[in-house]
DNA sequence: AGTACTTAAGTTTTT
DNA sequence: CTTAAGTACT
């Protein structure tokens, strides 16, 4: 049953100060809040737990300053850590203080970096039209670097190589830091270290910055040039920083430079952080706790202000929360308390298999659903992307409509990024990348061979790419051939010229109709380049949507946009859809009812992740977060065998199962119910990681009146006897759904998985291996 | 130069 | 298992 007793009314009117109870913006606050909002000083640590109205407080300081006068709309400066965040912001404190709120800079990290290089950047030696490098790009210049170098002689791959130069520039380490600091002996660091002086220089030719230099760039700015540091001093009042937590070394030093003095005694912005400890999920990609352990430290006469109770979720949700985030060690005790009630218990279920699983959250989404809850009420997270496989298809079978969030992004399409290219190339020539990119697309014969006699002819000559397309001539080679460049050259220099008269979404347009972009693909006899055409077609719509909201913006400007949007930004709630996406993106939303999927060692905590220093303790964060999103039910799920790289799995429920009390969870099918238990091969720590069973819950479970004595009793090695044979029609019994009907067969051996519509009706796919059955008479 | 085939690799999370 | 990249062939 959904629990529609409860009320949302989390802020009471306030009646204790009828002097401050008269500002709208600080009535409804709890004291703590207000408190935040009221506060003047320096520096402001606000420790915000799940839920705790922190975007409430932060949205209310901001519009509190422009009411009472403290600080003009301009002289703000707020940084979420996503678009979506900070579009949500805008609109809120928009809300709360009407037209007044123009001028405000709100926005992550990356977008306001950018706005300030585009100003800037002439200082430290690059044009103003830097293009910007996706994970994508770099990752293709980091391969040429490499095979250029001859450097993949020591197994040095690509990716590796960006994840240690990403986690240098991090932490604002130059090659020449890094050269004094490696080891002596370290041949790949040698390797690495090479390809990273090799690949800034790339970048500075190109004029492009990769995502790691939009911060490094603006810190070296800053620090650079004080001049500039005094100017955006004196520009912003307040600076507010949200997610504080997940700031890493390279964001710090931003913060710094902005709210210390350039000059001495110079007055400083006041500056105000929210975050959570028990919510950084990041340090995977440099984001350091000490930020926001230390920032009292760091920022002398620091007032903290903590936020500690609950608006959004059941006191039962919080309960489990609380009991998992208290098995880390090394952090500040907090809990989270709710006025909301205790609320329904958090439902479990553990399948067999990954469809079996997503049969069970279907089943679930479609009972809410008839109970009256709006499908986008209801979210289902997983760990990792390749889970959404089977909860798709599922969800098609079911009946339920559902949006992804994340995962591939349209920008990430191929043909997207050939068109993007094209753009880059008009606006910033000297990014040979993508120039090169977009020579044969679509074919018009410039093969291996001509890309690099052109490339050498350029480069000879001190041109660009496209100068040197448009003098082909030059290059003495043959005559189709030659024709084909200086056309695409003179077609380049044409949409270049419009771009400064005419309207940038007519001139893209006629750009890509005069270079056959779209018509190559929409004749083509494969079916897949339709849906590319289509989506070229798409992109300029969104183009187009772009240039009309915003009439003065350049083509650099909607590429800059392209660049720093993430996939979670588009997230629109309006559509009647389940929303899937990874706990990752997950951060910073609620949902009435929630799915936790996926709750397996190895998957949860991830298996790249118990290794690593710290991994367990991000990981487990990770699962508070996403227990943290639900307000009212909340559900978590496992698959005991789950397909990865192509093969079946078995694997143990995720240890964090067991942090959490067993009388806050109602079993619908519990784990020992279909695993067999390694009580006996493995000792006690395995007996932890699996939710131990009380005479208590017995008594409460739902779906599986007795548990088989079979399941829990067989040990590792009674799996080497031969297995049940079965074939399609025979009739079989199970310990725990009764009797039933072999449908169908798939698999062969050990793996084998048998679909069978048991007589209660219901229907479920069983590996024969390992299920408890046996041939019914 | 372009196509088709084979092989390899990858899947933790994202601005 | 799927997708991307590399190789061989036409």
């Amino acid at each position: 049953m959904v629990p529609r007793t409860i009320e949302w009314m989390p802020h009471s009117p306030s009646s204790e100060h009828p002097a401050v109870a008269a500002d709208p913006l600080v009535s409804g606050l709890n004291p703590q809040q207000r408190e935040a909002v009221l506060y003047r000083g320096p520096a402001l640590l606000i420790v915000a737990g799940a839920g705790s109205g922190k975007t409430r407080v932060l949205t209310h300081r901001i519009a509190h300053l422009i009411s009472t006068h403290d600080a003009w709309p301009s002289q703000i400066l707020a940084i979420t850590f996503t678009n979506k965040a900070a579009n949500e912001m805008r609109e809120r404190v928009g809300q709360l203080l009407g037209a007044a709120a123009e001028g405000m800079w709100i926005s992550t990290f990356h977008s306001a970096c950018v706005r300030i290089l585009r100003r800037e950047i002439a200082a430290l030696g690059l044009g103003a039209s830097f293009t910007i490098y996706d994970t994508h790009d770099s990752r293709v210049l980091l391969k040429r670097l490499i095979k250029e170098r001859h450097a993949d002689v020591e197994g040095l791959t690509a990716a590796a190589a960006q994840h240690r130069i990403s986690a240098w520039k991090n932490e604002l380490r130059d090659p020449d830091d890094v050269s004094r600091e490696l080891q002596p002996g370290d041949p790949t660091g040698e390797a690495v270290l090479d390809v990273y002086r090799a690949y800034d220089d790339a970048l500075r030719r190109a004029n492009a910055l990769d995502f790691d230099d939009i911060l490094v760039y603006t810190v070296h700015l800053l620090n650079g040039f004080p001049e500039v540091r005094h100017r955006y001093q004196q520009k912003w009042l307040h600076v507010l920083v949200d997610e504080y937590q997940d700031t890493n070394k390279a964001q710090y030093e931003l913060i710094r430079a902005l709210t210390t003095p350039a000059v001495e005694g110079q007055p400083v912005p006041a500056l105000t952080v929210v975050g959570d400890s028990d919510q950084s999920i990041y340090a995977f990609r440099g984001a350091d706790l000490r930020n926001i352990i230390d920032f009292d430290k760091d920022f002398p006469g620091t007032h903290v202000v903590l936020l500690e109770q609950n608006y959004r979720s059941t006191q039962r949700i919080l309960d489990a929360a609380n009991a998992v985030i208290a098995r880390n060690y090394d952090r500040a005790a907090k809990q989270l308390w709710s006025s909301l009630g205790d609320g329904e218990p958090i439902e479990a279920f553990a399948g067999y298999s990954a469809h079996d699983e997503a049969q069970f959250v279907a089943d679930e989404i479609t009972r809410l659903h008839r109970e009256g809850l709006d499908y986008r009420d209801i979210a289902v997270f997983y760990r990792t992307n390749a889970q959404t496989r089977a909860l798709e298809e599922i969800f098609v079978r079911a009946g339920v409509p559902y949006r992804l969030v994340g995962g591939t992004k349209f920008y990430d399409r191929a043909e997207i990024k050939d068109a993007l290219a094209y753009l880059v190339a008009l606006v910033n020539p000297a990014d040979e990348l993508s120039v090169r990119r977009v020579l044969n697309v679509p074919r018009r014969g410039i093969g291996p061979t001509t890309e690099s006699r052109l490339v050498h002819f350029a480069a000879e000559h001190g041109l660009t790419l496209p100068q040197a397309l448009s003098q082909a001539k030059g290059i003495g080679l043959g005559p189709k051939v030659t024709q084909a460049m200086t056309s695409l050259g003179q077609a380049l220099e044409d949409a270049q010229r419009a771009l400064s008269t005419e309207r940038l979404d007519e001139v893209v347009h006629r750009f890509f109709e005069h270079i056959g972009l779209i018509e190559a693909l929409r004749t083509s006899l494969d079916d897949q380049d339709h849906a590319r055409a289509e989506n070229l077609e798409e992109f300029e719509a969104q183009l187009t949507d772009y240039a009309e909201k915003n009439p003065d913006a350049q083509l650099i400007d909607f590429l800059t946009e392209v660049s720093l949007t993430a996939a979670a930004d588009d997230l629109e709630d309006e559509s009647g859809s389940v929303v899937l996406m990874t706990l990752h993106t997950a951060k910073g939303l609620e949902y009435p009812a929630v799915f936790v999927t996926g709750l397996e060692q190895g998957l949860l905590p991830h298996q790249m992740s118990i290794d690593e220093i710290g991994g367990i303790a991000e990981e487990r964060r990770l699962f508070y977060v996403g227990l943290t999103r639900a307000q009212r039910r909340l559900y978590l799920s496992l698959a005991v065998n789950r397909t990865v790289f192509g093969q079946a799995q078995t694997h143990e429920p995720s240890q964090f199962l067991a942090d959490i009390p067993d009388d806050l969870i109602n079993w619908r099918q519990r784990p020992e119910d279909l695993m067999v238990s390694s009580l006996g091969s493995r000792g006690d720590s395995s007996r932890r990681s699996t939710p131990s069973l009380s005479p208590e819950d017995s008594s409460r479970r739902t779906q599986t009146p007795k548990r088989g004595g079979w399941a829990s009793q067989v040990t590792a090695e009674s799996l080497a006897k031969p297995m049940l044979q079965v074939s399609v029609g025979d009739r079989i019994r199970h310990a725990s759904f009764g009797q039933g009907t072999v449908r169908e067969l798939a698999g062969e051996g050990r793996k084998q998985v048998a679909t069978i519509v048991f007589d209660g009706g219901a229907r479920k796919k069983l590996v024969v291996a390992l299920a408890p059955i046996t041939l019914a008479e």
